[in-house]
DNA sequence: TAAGAATGTTGTGTAAACACAATATAAGCA
DNA sequence: TGCTTATATTGTGTTTACACAACATTCTTA
């Protein structure tokens, strides 16, 4: 119950694999499939190293209600 | 390894105790005090709940790195 | 003085966030 | 074709984030 996030959205804008990712924040690449699948949700510390990486805030990444999609959120943002 | 917080900080500015932050984000009183010592870490859940309390960003409350003194992080941002 | 509120501390128990290994599958490339 | 990379799945084990109870301490406040 659930977290919900963008982390595979973000991920693939860098071009980053899961491995990557892992390596990038110190943990396991397992770790990142169950995030992105959804089957938990990251601790404090993982967020902020996630958010970190894609050098985004936190509630950018995760968030307590499901997000909007791609396109209404940047069209809502009046950009291209 | 450690996730530093202000949660006391913030709390005592809205004169809330620690009972009455632990029903705002459905935790048990206990938890925010062991989070208040830095005993452990919230979940990132628990994280949102409480900057969505605040009304602040979850870097705000919560950092990887020790935070500076208000005296220090206000005087930088030019306010009185 | 007593009584209540806020906090700290200790202990026990459970659920969830991790690590790690193994294996399967699909796609891309030599 | 075989090899590699990315991802999914399953299973086992450890650590840590929680719940809850009990009790001590300090500070108000009646």
């Amino acid at each position: 119950m659930g977290v919900h996030n963008r982390i595979s959205v973000f991920r693939a804008e860098r071009g980053l694999s899961r491995k990557e990712l892992a390596e990038a924040v110190g943990v396991n690449p397992q770790t990142i499939g169950y995030l992105e699948r959804g089957d938990y949700a990251p601790s404090v510390e993982l967020a902020l190293k996630i958010a970190q990486v894609f050098g985004a805030p936190v509630e950018m990444l995760f968030s307590l209600k499901p997000f909007a999609s791609l396109a209404q959120t940047i069209s809502s943002k009046g950009e291209s």
